[in-house]
DNA sequence: ATGTTGACATTGA
DNA sequence: TTCAATGCCAACA
């Protein structure tokens, strides 16, 4: 593991707190970084979704503090991150936003 | 090495 | 109220 750097082990970073999002659940980019313990770095997460696009991670999962879901249109088609959320059971405002008041999950608050 | 971009957040006018 | 500018960090050209 040395030239294997990876990505950064900041993007594992994130994929890790974002593998710990249970199911019917969402975060924010900004809760994901404060996290980390980079509260700026939000947009940076969301670099590491990015590149989580072709793993296993549910990005689906990762809205923005608004709950709307800006990385729909990466994933392919904007109803489909749409359709995953609501299949996990998440509920959904009526301006299309999750509602976070219901499914904002903070990292640490689980498994901690 | 430098500059731009990016699935954001926050503050100011 | 809405719009614009700024900050932050990392990857990419």
């Amino acid at each position: 593991m040395s030239k294997e750097k990876r990505q950064s082990d900041f993007f594992e970073r994130v994929w890790e707190v974002v593998a710990q999002i249970p199911d019917g659940k969402v975060t924010t980019y900004g809760h994901i970084a404060e996290h980390l313990g980079m509260k700026s770095a939000a947009r940076t997460v969301g670099w590491a979704m990015q590149a989580a696009k072709g793993t296993w991670l549910p990005c689906h999962r990762v809205v923005n503090r608004f709950g709307g879901l800006s990385g729909a249109r990466h994933f392919g088609g904007p109803h489909i991150m749409e359709d995953l959320l609501r299949n996990e059971g998440v509920t959904f405002d009526d301006d299309g936003c999750v509602v976070l008041e219901k499914h904002l999950w903070i990292p640490g608050s689980d498994g901690q």
